[in-house]
RNA sequence: GGGCGAUUAGCUCAGUUGGUUUAGAGCACCUGCCUUACAAGCAGGGGGUCGUUGGUUCGAAUCCAUCAUCGCCCACCA
C-alpha cells in the first residue's frame, strides 16, 4: 500500500510529462482519423508565461485531451511571434546596454544581434506551457519570422498589391516616438489621465492690446501652429474676420480662421490649429490650406523647425515653455483637466500624431466578408455577444484601413522597390514582387530599360506589422501557401481559443485571410474556408480588486511558482473553477509583492490540490484492500450490486449532461461537475457503500468493477487534470507498454435508468436524515437502532428494490428495517417526501423544541399549499397552462397536505407524550 | 456621443427557449467528530425572495420599459 497520505504532484508531473513526451503522444500526422485541431494564439516569442497564458492554454488542453481521448486525431499546433515593435524595442535596450547604438550598425548586424538574443531566450514560454502540461505537438513548433511563414507574408502581399488592395499614401498616422515607428489605430490604447489645461493669449496683429485666448493641453504645439480657429457663428470672434494674430515665442503671423469643427462652449472657443501634430488640426488644416510645420523629430525631441529647445525632449519642453510664456506674458491661466491619452500598446509611450508616407491595406471588402463569416454562424463565436463588439469595429462606418507597415527592421521587409534616384512616392517607380530578381524584371519591363541592374533598385526599408504575418497563422502553420496536403487534413482548424482584447487585432483578420486564400489554395470544391469553426473567447483574468493582471500593476503570480506550489492540476483547477465561460475571472490570490509567491491562504488553487489528493487517498484506500475470489454474503453482494448498478447509471447521466457543457464550452461547469461527482458520489457514497468492515476483504467482482469505475474516472477527468489522472490511473492496475490514461478510451455516453437513480436519491435523503437526528438528539453516529417504516404504496414501492434496505442498514447504522402501519411510540419520526419513517430509540425528547419545529414546518408548508391552491382554484390558469404543469401544480398540493397531515399527527402524538 | 455586458447567499458564479415542491453550486461560516483511505478529512447545519420602480402573463430571477450602480468596446476630447 502506497504509504503517502498526500499526493505530491512536483516529481510526478515531470514523470509522466517525459514519458507522453517519449511515446510522442502529442504528434500527429494525417491518417484515416477524423481531424481535431487547434492552432494556438502564438506568444511574443520574448514573452514569460502569465496567468493570462494559463487560463486559455488550460482551456485548448482540455479540448486537444479530450479529442484525443475520443479517438480523433488530435493536432495542437504551437509556436511564437516575433512581436517585432517589442521585441525590437528589447533588443535595441540590450545593444544599448552593452554601448551599441542602433544608429551605428546595420540592418544585417543588428538582426544578427536580434536572432541570437531569440535562439538564446527565446522560446522559454514554451517551455513553461510544458510544465502547464500543455499537449502540444511540439515537433509542429513554428515562428512566425521562419523562412517558410515569412515567404507566405512577401506572397500575400504582393498579391493584394496586384489586387489593388494594397496602397502606399501620405497620411497623419499615429508615431511611436520610443519605437521610432507607424502603428495602426488598434496599437494605440487611449486612457483617461491628469494633465494641464493651458490658456494661452494671442496677441491679434496691429492692434495694441488686442488678444485671443486659446486654450490647449499641449504647450509645446504652439511652436508647430499655423492658425487659431473659431466657430463661424461664434459673435465673440465675428469682429475678426479676416485678421491675423501673433504665434507667441516665434512671432509668427498666422490667420484667424473659421471652422465648424470648433466647440463654442470648449475653453475660450478659440483653437489653435497645428496641422502637422493633431489628426483634426490636420483636416481643418487641409479644408485651409494651411502651412504643415513639423517641429517633432522621430524621437519626439524638438527638430530645429520648432525653434527653440532643439533637441530637447517634448515633455521636458512643455514645463519649460509654460514658464516662458508665463514670463512673456502669455500664459493666461492653468487648471487642471482630465483628458485621454493615447499611448503605444506596446512601448507605452505617449503617441505622436505626425504626417508619414505608409502602406496601407484597404479594409472595406475585407470587413465585409468578416462579418458575414461571423453573422451566418460559418464561424461560430462564444460567447455569442461577442459579435456585437465585432460588429461594431467591422461595420463599414467604422473601419478604417490597415496601415501595415512599420519603422523597424525585425520582421519581414516589404517587397517593394524603389529605383535609385527616383522619389519613394512616386508610384510609377515602385516595384512588387516576391524577390528582387522578380521586380528587376518588372523594373525592365515597364522603364523599358534593359540596362538596369539590382544595383540600380532599393528595397523599402521597412517592415511590416506583425499582425500581418499572425493572420495567416492557420494556413501558414501547415505550410499551406506551399503545398496543401496538411492544409487539406486539418483546415479549418476546429476552434480558435483566445482572449476578446485581441479580436481586432488577430480573430477578425484571420477570418479575413482565411477566406481569402484558403479557398483558392484549397480549390473550387471546398466551401469549409474559415480558418476555424468556432471561436471561444476567454475573459482577461483580474485580481481581487478585478483589475487586470499586468506587469506595471505587479498584482499577477508568477506562474511558475504557482505550479511548484500548487501542481499543474492544482493550477488548471484554480484557473478553472475562479471563473465561468466568457466571464473575466477574478483570480483571487494574493500575492507577495516582491517574490510574486500566492501566500497560502489562497484557497483557489489549494481546494484542486486537496481534490488530487482525494482521489489519491481513494485509490489508497482500494490498493489497501485484501481481495478474495469467493463471493461475499448475500447481503454484501445486494448491496454492492445496487451500488454498482447505480454508479454505472449515476456516470452515464454525469457523461451526457457533460457533453452539453462542452459542446458550449462551459468547461467549468462541466469540471464541477465532475469535482462533485468524484469526491460526493463516489468518495463519499459509493466506496463507503462497498468498504468491507475493518479487516475484511472484498470480493473480486466487486472489486474489478470499482477499479473499472476509478480508470473511467480518471479518463473522464484527465483533459482537466492531466497529472493526476495519469499516475491514479497507472497505480491501480499493472500497464503493459503504452497503456496509458493519455490515450485511453473516453466512454459513450449511454441511456440510464432515471427511476434508479431517483430511488437512490431517497436512499440518500433517508440517510442524511437519520444522520441528522442522531446529531440533533446526541444519539451515537454508530450505535445500531431499528428503522421503522410506516407501510404505503409508495414506501413500499422502493423496498422492492433489491438491497434497498441492506444498504440502509450499513449505511444508516441500522440494525433492522421494518415495515408498521402503527404509530411507534419511542420513535423519532421524519419524512423523506410524503413518506413516514421512525428511528426508534431510547431517549428523552425536547418536547417544547420538537413542537417548535412541527410547527413551524406546518406553518412553512401551509403557506405553501395556500399559494398553489390560488393558483389552481384559478380557472385561467387552469385552462391556460399546459396540462402537465397543471398536473404537477396538482401533484405539489397534494404531497403538501399530505406532509401536513402527517406532521399534524406528529404533534398531537408529541401532546400525548406530554 | 454610439454600443455591449453585468447586478442572484459573506465571496465567486450557475440558473440552457417563463412553469419538478415559494431559488442552486463551490468557497467561506456554524455545530459535532483525530471513525484504521483522506483533519488538505468526515457527518450535519444556517444563510439570499434574485439592484430599483412599473408593465406583459394564469404564472417572472427568467420577457418589456424605466432608473441606479459597476465594468467594457468604438469614436471624440483645445
Amino acid at each position: 500500500m502506497t504509504q503517502n497520505t498526500r499526493y505530491n504532484p512536483t516529481e510526478l508531473e515531470t514523470k509522466w510529462y517525459d514519458h507522453w513526451m517519449k511515446h510522442n503522444y502529442f504528434h500527429s500526422e494525417p491518417d484515416e482519423r477524423e481531424a481535431y485541431s487547434i492552432v494556438i494564439p502564438p506568444p511574443n516569442v520574448t514573452g514569460v508565461l502569465h496567468m493570462g497564458h494559463m487560463l486559455n492554454n488550460t482551456i485548448q488542453d482540455i479540448l486537444i485531451r479530450k479529442a484525443r481521448l475520443e479517438g480523433k486525431n488530435a493536432c495542437w499546433v504551437p509556436g511564437t511571434d516575433h512581436a517585432s515593435i517589442a521585441t525590437e524595442a528589447k533588443v535595441v535596450r540590450l545593444l544599448r546596454e552593452k554601448g551599441i547604438k542602433k544608429s551605428d550598425i546595420s540592418r544585417e548586424e543588428f538582426l544578427n544581434y536580434a536572432f541570437e538574443w531569440k535562439d538564446k531566450y527565446g522560446g522559454i514560454i514554451l517551455e513553461q506551457l510544458k510544465k502547464l502540461g500543455a499537449s502540444c505537438d511540439w515537433d509542429r513548433t513554428r515562428f512566425t519570422m521562419e523562412e517558410s511563414l515569412s515567404k507566405a507574408v512577401l506572397k500575400v502581399f504582393v498579391d493584394l498589391y496586384k489586387k489593388g488592395k494594397i496602397y502606399r499614401g501620405l497620411r497623419m498616422t499615429n508615431w511611436d516616438p520610443e519605437a521610432k515607428t507607424v502603428l495602426s489605430n488598434e496599437e494605440v490604447i487611449y486612457k483617461e489621465e491628469q494633465s494641464k489645461l493651458y490658456h494661452v493669449r494671442y496677441q491679434v496683429e496691429g492692434s495694441i492690446d488686442e488678444w485671443v485666448t486659446i486654450a490647449t493641453t499641449r504647450p509645446e504645439t504652439i511652436l508647430g501652429d499655423s492658425a487659431v480657429a473659431v466657430h463661424p457663428s461664434d459673435e465673440r470672434y465675428t469682429h475678426l474676420q479676416g485678421k491675423r494674430v501673433i504665434v507667441p515665442m516665434v512671432n509668427r503671423s498666422v490667420p484667424i480662421i473659421f471652422d465648424r469643427y470648433v466647440e463654442m462652449e470648449f475653453g475660450t472657443g478659440a483653437l489653435k490649429v497645428t496641422p502637422a501634430h493633431d489628426m483634426n488640426d490636420y483636416d481643418i488644416g487641409q479644408r485651409h490650406q494651411l502651412e504643415t510645420i513639423d517641429i517633432f523629430n522621430d524621437d519626439g525631441t524638438m527638430s530645429e523647425a520648432a525653434q527653440f529647445y532643439i533637441g530637447e525632449d517634448r515633455f521636458v519642453v512643455r514645463k519649460k515653455i509654460a514658464k516662458d510664456l508665463e514670463a512673456a506674458g502669455h500664459l493666461v491661466d492653468v487648471e487642471d483637466y482630465k483628458n485621454s491619452v493615447g499611448r503605444s500598446e506596446r512601448t507605452n509611450a505617449v503617441v505622436e500624431p505626425r504626417l508619414t508616407l505608409q502602406w496601407f491595406l484597404a479594409m472595406k471588402g475585407f470587413a465585409k466578408t468578416a462579418l458575414d463569416a461571423v453573422r451566418s454562424e460559418e464561424v461560430k463565436f462564444y460567447p455569442e455577444h461577442f459579435f456585437n463588439m465585432y460588429h461594431n469595429w467591422l461595420n463599414e462606418d467604422n473601419i478604417r484601413d490597415w496601415c501595415i507597415s512599420r519603422q523597424l527592421w525585425w520582421g519581414q521587409q516589404i517587397p517593394a522597390w524603389y529605383l535609385n534616384g527616383q522619389a519613394d512616392d512616386d508610384n510609377a517607380s515602385i516595384f512588387v514582387a516576391e524577390t528582387a530578381e522578380e521586380a528587376l524584371a518588372q523594373a525592365k519591363a515597364e522603364t523599358g530599360r534593359a540596362d538596369l541592374t539590382l544595383e540600380d533598385l532599393r528595397q523599402d526599408e521597412d517592415v511590416v506589422d506583425t499582425w500581418f504575418s499572425s493572420w495567416l497563422w492557420p494556413i501558414s502553420v501547415f505550410d499551406g501557401f506551399e503545398n496543401q496536403d496538411e492544409l487539406r487534413y486539418y483546415y479549418p482548424t476546429n476552434v480558435l481559443v483566445t482572449g476578446w482584447d485581441i479580436m481586432f487585432f488577430w480573430v477578425a483578420r484571420m477570418i479575413m485571410a482565411g477566406y481569402e486564400w484558403s479557398g483558392d489554395l484549397l480549390g473550387e470544391e471546398r466551401k469549409d474556408i474559415m480558418p476555424f469553426h468556432e471561436v471561444y473567447f476567454t475573459g482577461m483574468v483580474r485580481d481581487n480588486k478585478r483589475r487586470k493582471m499586468s506587469k506595471s500593476l505587479g498584482n499577477s503570480p508568477d506562474a511558475l511558482k504557482l505550479i511548484e506550489q500548487y501542481g499543474a492540476d492544482g493550477v488548471r483547477f484554480g484557473m478553472l473553477s475562479s471563473g465561468s465561460a466568457g466571464n473575466d475571472i477574478i483570480f483571487d490570490a494574493p500575492i507577495d509583492p516582491n517574490t510574486k509567491q500566492v501566500l497560502n491562504e489562497s484557497q483557489l488553487c489549494s481546494q484542486g490540490l486537496n481534490f488530487c489528493n482525494k482521489m489519491w487517498n481513494a485509490m489508497r484506500l482500494l490498493k489497501g484492500l485484501e481481495v478474495v475470489d469467493q463471493p461475499a454474503d448475500e447481503a454484501t453482494t445486494r448491496i454492492n450490486q445496487l451500488a454498482i448498478e447505480w454508479f454505472e447509471n449515476k456516470f452515464q447521466q454525469v457523461l451526457k449532461e457533460n457533453e452539453q457543457r462542452f459542446e458550449s464550452y462551459r468547461l467549468s461547469e462541466a469540471l464541477m461537475s465532475l469535482y462533485s461527482f468524484i469526491w460526493g458520489d463516489f468518495c463519499s457514497w459509493y466506496l463507503e457503500i462497498i468498504k468491507p468492515a475493518y479487516g475484511q476483504p472484498i470480493d473480486r467482482a466487486t472489486y474489478e468493477q470499482t477499479l473499472n469505475f476509478f480508470e473511467r474516472l480518471m479518463t473522464i477527468l484527465h483533459p482537466f487534470m492531466p497529472f493526476v489522472t495519469e499516475e491514479i490511473w497507472h497505480q491501480l492496475r499493472d500497464r503493459k507498454a503504452g497503456e496509458d490514461c493519455v490515450i485511453s478510451q473516453y466512454p459513450k455516453a449511454s441511456a440510464f435508468d432515471e427511476a434508479l437513480l431517483n430511488d437512490f436519491d431517497k436512499v440518500q435523503d433517508i440517510v442524511s436524515k437519520i444522520r441528522d437526528l442522531r446529531t440533533k438528539n446526541g444519539l451515537s453516529a454508530k450505535e445500531l437502532l431499528p428503522l421503522w417504516v410506516e407501510s404505503g404504496d409508495r414506501s413500499r414501492q422502493l423496498f422492492d428494490r433489491d438491497g434497498i434496505s441492506e444498504l440502509l442498514r450499513k449505511m444508516a447504522y441500522l440494525n433492522d428495517v421494518r415495515f408498521t402501519s402503527e404509530d411507534i411510540a419511542n420513535g423519532i419520526s421524519f419524512l423523506s417526501g410524503t413518506e413516514k419513517y421512525y428511528l426508534e430509540a431510547e431517549l428523552s425528547i425536547d418536547v417544547e423544541a420538537e413542537r417548535e419545529r412541527i410547527t413551524k414546518e406546518i406553518k412553512r408548508l401551509e403557506g405553501f399549499t395556500t399559494g398553489i391552491g390560488k393558483k389552481l382554484s384559478n380557472e385561467r390558469f387552469v385552462n391556460n397552462a399546459p396540462a402537465a404543469v397543471v398536473d404537477k401544480e396538482r401533484k405539489k398540493l397534494n404531497d403538501g397536505l399530505e406532509k401536513i397531515k402527517i406532521l399534524k399527527g406528529n404533534l398531537q402524538d408529541l401532546e400525548a407524550m406530554s
